[in-house]
RNA sequence: GGUCCGUUCGUCUAGGGGUUAGGACACGUCCCUUUCACGGAUGAAACACGGGUUCGAUUCCCGUACGGACUACCA
């Protein structure tokens, strides 16, 4: 009988949410879902310095947003409250006390700037410092000292931190779904430190304590944790537990050049890398967010699974529902993906033609008439890519033309034309039923009686009513701006088109 | 520098010892539409390089190159 799986999506509260922590969230969700198992959030809010105010609701409420909130932890609660590493502190020194009873791990009184000297010294003969089996024996540790000295500097409030007492020679190998078996030489990994010296445990300590207090089967986390996934196993080790499955994601890299994705590339390329606005309590900096500019939460899941995952067939668009069902680790790709922005504007376009046309209408057209609203709906529907720019468009056709588009006018504004606007202007408020077929089969009737062929009229009409050479419907577009209208713009551009 | 991970069209990717190397985005052309967009069709576009193994390698192995991550009392 194989244990019911858990996973966790574990964010550090330092800012906003990064798209790529997202996608880690969504991965896990989908396989806690597809295999009925419990997804949680747990805040790594260990390093006091780093907090930001805010960053936890942000979290939560992209989590929200998306539609893939935890089945427990924060904002939820469950059975192993508290789920903020800050509020368990008690709980990490038991565990490092134990490792240091048990002699895997060991006090280092070593400061700050004592390790810094070292390192530039190591670093002025061209090699790095490491913190290991070689060296520690020459630092000020436990394990260097004698017992008495040992006790005398805790005792005297010498602030000293717990390192792990890595083994100088062993192999460490684990399995990961998406890597298979990775392999590390522990002369390679550091004595790293699991207390500090304020008392809080590092990100490695509370990390496995955690995991294995929580009952975490399966740890989906972003690739920069794949170098320290060894220490994680030699922790495991030490205490003797059994390790979760390992599946470390490719990483999210930036859309031009080389580098994993930053906020500073989505300035650059005027995209977003953040699913909410945020606006960053120090400096008041606002950044964007998906959702403030148009991305619907479908459009955002589907293009966010497919960045390092497919189905292996050929559907590209997949409901939340369909994700969960299809969705499995070993479909991972291995290598990172570059962050293209013209997918996402595809996915939401997709999605945004299956929305509801009358909520499109109330909530982007409020101060409309609901009929008349949802006509703008269908009429520009298939020609946007974010649902606020119906404001927009709507905004730009209720507007009189000022300007002509003047290539066009240029090309087609000649005797013909002249004469079938004209013979428009006329003609068109004797027709009674304002609406688009028949205006479309009065023009037809009215010019091929002046003996004008409609082709050479259309776009000059076009430009007359709109001001532009190409746009939505014509017809339906002079339905919706109402006889009056019609004529009053035909007027003015004719004015215009002959003072040239 | 060291350690680890990776590399199929511009991008996201499918595939996998013998394939016309498939799809999607973006791009070009055509059709639809008296315009544009949508939609449809179509085109151009890829196995990083060098060695093995093999009858045969893009696929397996080894190197090289390139890319990435990590290398804190940050996560």
């Amino acid at each position: 009988m194989s244990k019911k799986l858990r996973v966790r999506f574990a964010p550090s509260p330092t800012g906003a949410l990064h798209i790529g922590g997202v996608r880690t969230a969504l991965y896990n969700y989908l396989l806690a879902h597809k295999l009925g198992g419990t997804f949680i959030l747990r805040i790594e809010d260990t390093d006091q310095t780093r907090f930001v105010e805010g960053a936890e609701n942000y979290i939560l409420d992209s989590l929200k947003w998306l539609g893939i909130m935890p089945d427990e932890g924060i904002g939820v609660g469950g059975p192993h409250e508290p789920y903020r590493q800050s509020e368990r502190k008690e709980l990490y020194k038991v565990y490092a006390d134990e490792l240091i009873n048990s002699g895997k791990a060991y006090y280092a009184f070593d400061t700050s700037e004592e390790l810094d000297a070292m390192r530039a010294i190591y670093e002025s003969k061209g090699s790095a410092f490491q913190y290991n089996a070689l060296t520690r024996v020459k630092l000020k540790n436990s394990l260097s000292m004698s017992e008495q000295e040992i006790s005398d500097l805790i005792a005297s409030g010498m602030p000293y931190v717990i390192r792990l007492k890595v083994p100088a020679k062993a192999e460490i190998r684990f399995q990961d779904s998406i890597r298979d078996w990775v392999h590390v030489h522990t002369s390679s990994i550091d004595d790293k430190v699991l207390m500090k010296s304020d008392g809080m445990p590092t990100y490695h300590l509370a990390n496995v304590v955690d995991d294995h207090i929580m009952e975490i089967t399966h740890v989906i986390r972003g690739e920069e944790w794949l170098p320290s996934a060894p220490l994680h196993i030699l922790l495991y080790q030490a205490f003797g537990w059994q390790p979760p499955q390992f599946a470390h994601l490719p990483l999210l890299l930036k859309p031009e050049g080389n580098g994993k994705l930053s906020k500073r590339d989505a300035d650059l390329g005027g995209f977003p890398v953040f699913p909410l606005e945020w606006k960053d309590p120090q400096t008041g900096t606002i950044s964007k967010g998906f959702k403030q500019e148009g991305y619907l939460p479908s459009a955002m899941i589907n293009f966010l699974a497919f960045l390092g995952w497919n189905p292996g067939t050929e559907q590209e668009l997949f409901s939340l529902d369909e994700l969960i069902s299809a969705f499995s680790l070993e479909r991972i790709n291995k290598a990172g993906a570059k962050f293209d922005v013209n997918k996402a504007k595809w996915f939401n376009e997709q999605y945004l033609k299956l929305q509801d046309v009358s909520t499109l209408a109330v909530q982007y057209l409020p101060d409309l008439p609901k009929k008349e609203a949802e006509s703008f709906v269908h009429l520009f529907l298939d020609r946007i890519t974010f649902p606020q720019e119906l404001g927009e468009k709507v905004k730009e056709f209720t507007e009189l033309p000022t300007i002509y588009e003047e290539a066009v006018v240029l090309n087609k504004w000649n005797e013909e034309s002249q004469k079938g606007l004209q013979v428009l202007k006329e003609s068109l408020p004797d027709l009674e039923l304002w609406e688009a077929d028949s205006i479309k089969s009065f023009i037809h009737v009215k010019l091929e009686e002046a003996g004008i062929k409609m082709g050479k009229v259309m776009q000059m009409l076009r430009v007359a009513l709109s001001g532009n050479g190409a746009g939505p419907d014509l017809m339906i577009s002079m339905e919706l701006w109402g006889k009056e209208q019609v004529l009053l713009r035909l007027t003015h551009a004719i004015d215009a088109f002959n003072k040239r």
